[in-house]
DNA sequence: AACGTTTTCTTAACCGGTAAAGTCCGTATC
DNA sequence: GATACGGACTTTACCGGTTAAGAAAACGTT
């Protein structure tokens, strides 16, 4: 990948046509004191006519700032279209990153330790001046990671999870039992979580959420399952749950995403059962699809796009070093819509 | 935003350990000639034995090359997050990137003004390498200015729209032709388009397109509109179309995405109009949710991570200067599923 | 008028690499 | 035995900025 041979006009070419040395455009461009009034403009005019603007790849390499941070994501990139929450997250990135005209570094990975060494590159080579951590399992090996390169990050998972690590996160421990509740409030009994990624940290913590919900509130049918997140594998264990003994088969089911609850919602429509009088569904993350179906999904609702934000804002602190502590972003609420009920036996 | 004090391994460091000038450990990593295979190899162990990566940064600056590809989006952040189609295209591009190792910067912006901007910032800052430029418009700004920049850049667009840079497109016209005439075969007449947003080229064609064919199949009752690509948006032109008097309400819909078409159903679905029986719904791209929904949605599928992988292969030639011609790729190809039939009167 | 202060700007070193030109040395050539 | 040559490195000059230290001009003071 070479460069093209391109006229590029540097510093230098500024400070001739405006008369001065580069040091002072430099100055200039960086609004430092020690420059006249008049200097300034004539550099800055000088800069305009030539269409000049500083290099920062220079700049990064001189050492002061680096205007671009990482992000990695670790899921089969066909899965990745289709889940909304990513680019949700990435719009609210996005949209606190061009607030500081700073730019956002993606790169989608086969696995943690691929990132690691990714974001050990991207560190070293100074292409990044920070990044956002996702999807943190359990002894998850970029805490230490970060830590020994002192790069700035900030880690998007529950503190249990993210060790020393400067991090943003969902309650979904509260979440889960606040969805149980509602379901167990409606008079449900049998209730089923299809649950994401069993390797990831957020997984368990609501596993473990929902049976400690299910145990306090004494529900006897309680029944959950990992998933891959997709629609496929949402389908399949909506299925398999549907299609129990009458006496087993849930009366409600709760998806760790929409895209899954989605694929519930046809698999009943599919046996020919009725939502919400037969099964009802609970969507997660709620994304503009589960206003769009018939009916619409209730869902735990959270605002990814301001979760993306908060975790950029964040980051920023950790950089410029103002505390930046770790802190929770307000838990998915309950929103109900159309496809929770009171069961109908 | 500023660097950590960090002690990070150089180049120098590298070349004490090994013995020898930083010129011959950059000669060892570029694997150039002029370097015996003792001293390699010495060079080699002392940098794992350090932990050290050359430094992008400064190897851009110094005129080689530029791991990096720009790709500005431009769409209302929230519109984005649902979109299947950009996460997927994206997923495809980075397929692509992954084995040059490369990364991908990503900026969401407001308007094509802004992208300009943007794209010249990170040429003449050596962000990037090239560029991959989407979403075309009539006379858009960005041919121009690709092309005084002499950026290296592939256009996602109809070559009508992408003047004289390479691009890598899709034949709408034809896959709408298709479309049209399936829903007629099946002996459809009245045929409606809901489609994409009215200020983008492919929109333009996909119309124009919709139009020739009703006109050759001599449909009476063709009838289309754009939208914003939003589910909402798609559920208005469906409710409003779905309302009309009896003798004009179309027995089939063709959406410009698969979103609006999910959107469709819903309210085909809210109005008591069965599907594929007294409405016919055909989506376009294709994701994985085509396949969630019940009855399932029939599509013009369109293989958009090989899009997204075709596009970055492309923006390679271009870059290493090998032709790099325009081409298409695969035309969208009709996938009926469960939700087209012959009309029911 | 001489002198200390500021203000304003220049110089030069440096960031961490690349690449062209230069040096040194062993060996083949005549 | 002087000369030419090629292999193995080293030197050195950039790339395009930043920044600390230095110098010159402007200014206020006594």
């Amino acid at each position: 990948m070479t460069a093209q041979p391109a006229a590029r006009v540097t510093i230098k070419d500024v400070a001739a046509r405006a008369g001065v040395s580069k040091g002072a455009v430099s100055l200039a461009f960086n609004h430092k004191p020690g420059l006249s009034e008049a200097t300034r403009d004539r550099i800055f005019r000088a800069a305009r006519e030539l269409g000049w603007a500083p290099n920062l790849t220079a700049r990064t390499l001189a050492g002061s700032r680096v205007d671009v941070v990482g992000l990695a994501i670790c899921r089969p990139a066909r899965l990745l279209g289709l889940e909304p929450f990513y680019m949700e997250f990435i719009s609210g990135v996005e949209s606190v990153l061009t607030e500081h005209s700073c730019s956002l570094l993606l790169r989608l990975v086969r696995n943690v330790e691929e990132e690691v060494g990714l974001q050990e590159a991207w560190w070293r080579g100074r292409q990044i001046g920070g990044a956002i951590l996702v999807d943190f399992r359990p002894d998850d090996p970029r805490v230490a990671a970060a830590e020994r390169l002192g790069m700035p990050v900030v880690a998007v998972g529950h503190p249990s999870l993210t060790g020393g690590l400067t991090s943003v996160w969902t309650d979904d421990a509260t979440a889960v039992t606040e969805a149980v509740r509602y379901l167990a409030a409606l008079g449900h009994r049998r209730i089923a979580r299809v649950g994401g990624a069993a390797a990831l940290g957020h997984t368990a913590a609501r596993t473990a959420a929902f049976d400690e919900a299910a145990r306090t509130l004494e529900l006897a049918g309680a029944w959950q399952v990992t998933t891959d997140y997709s629609g496929e594998a949402g389908a399949r264990a909506t299925r398999s749950m549907l299609t129990a003994a009458a006496a087993d088969r849930p009366t409600a089911i709760v998806y760790d995403n929409d895209i899954m609850a989605v694929a519930g919602l046809s698999v009943a429509a599919e046996m020919g059962l009725r939502v919400p009088d037969d099964v009802s569904l609970l969507a997660w993350d709620d994304s503009q699809l589960c206003r769009l179906t018939h009916p619409t999904l209730s869902a735990m609702s959270h605002d990814v796009h301001g979760f993306g934000a908060d975790a950029a804002r964040t980051l920023f602190e950790v950089i410029t070093g103002e505390g930046g502590g770790s802190h929770p972003v307000p838990t998915p609420v309950l929103t109900p819509r159309g496809s929770t009920a009171p069961p109908r036996m």
